[in-house]
DNA sequence: CTTAGTTACCCACATTTACCCACTATGGCG
DNA sequence: CGCCATAGTGGGTAAATGTGGGTAACTAAG
């Protein structure tokens, strides 16, 4: 399970370390230190799954009939830009500058645990996006939450 | 089951004990020390789940369609902001900054018992939660108490 | 084959966190 | 009233984490 946010640095050469909880949880809840890293569809962020969390997605897109143009769409910009990776000793990934372009990574970079995936922002956007303007109390009610 | 009101301080370190009581709650009750904190949806708090509870939450949320923006800005805040931790040998947690700012904790921090889940507020907000600004008897009419 | 550019790996340092020990405060009990 | 057990607090230290830079291996183009 990944939860919490953590700040990292890019360097120049444009390797972001991994937080160690999140290289942890690939060890220890998929066995498997692999992992994909891509555009996220929704957002101006990049997404990271584990290797077991992407076969699915990609299991879930074999269903979808293949002339569906957004289906199509999906595979250029999402399965076209992926990068398979694991951290190095250091417990970083190097990111290829398509990817850091699409998230506009500067320097500071949040990592936010979404449960089976990470997201990966550059710091300002995320700031924006966790502004405190509030939710919609009825929306809660009838999500049951 | 978590009930009562207890006052604790924190440490320059960003260390607060968690009461007894809860502790012994989370090894009687749910026979798992590890807890989940988090942003409060609702309020400037933090809330405290067991393990298990956590868990019941984030099935709740897989069943919101991902497209749904409100469950989308409830991952980034709630389940992105949140900690997996375990009391230390002396009984406490490091709240990370991000949390303490959200709650605006200082110095002492209130832990209230809300049955399945704990609140944890800072002592100035907790004094004015609480404060005698009467319940709206009619509206306990309605609920049936 | 050579060369420029990129990537992977290694070392060293700074910072943070987890862990341990010791002390104080509080409440129950004889 | 004093003792003991438990709860809570403060601080030091070793380990883990994150960061910067250097060098060797690799890749692709000329």
């Amino acid at each position: 399970m990944f939860i919490g946010n953590y700040a990292n640095t890019m360097d120049e050469k444009g390797r972001v370390n991994i937080p160690a909880v999140f290289r942890d949880a690939l060890r220890k809840d998929y066995d498997d230190e692999r992992m994909v890293i891509t555009r996220d569809i929704r957002d101006a962020c990049l997404r990271m799954y584990p290797m077991h969390e992407w076969q699915s997605f990609l299991e879930a897109l074999k269903k979808i009939p293949s002339s569906n143009p957004t289906l199509r769409r999906i595979q250029r910009r999402v399965v076209s830009s992926a990068i398979e990776c694991m951290a190095d000793k250091q417990g970083r990934v190097l990111l290829p500058i398509s990817l850091r372009e699409h998230a506009q990574l500067s320097k500071t970079v949040q990592f936010a645990g979404s449960s089976n995936t990470v997201e990966i922002w550059d710091e300002k956007l995320w700031q924006h996006e966790i502004e405190d303007d509030a939710i919609d109390p009825d929306m809660l009610e009838q999500l049951g939450i």
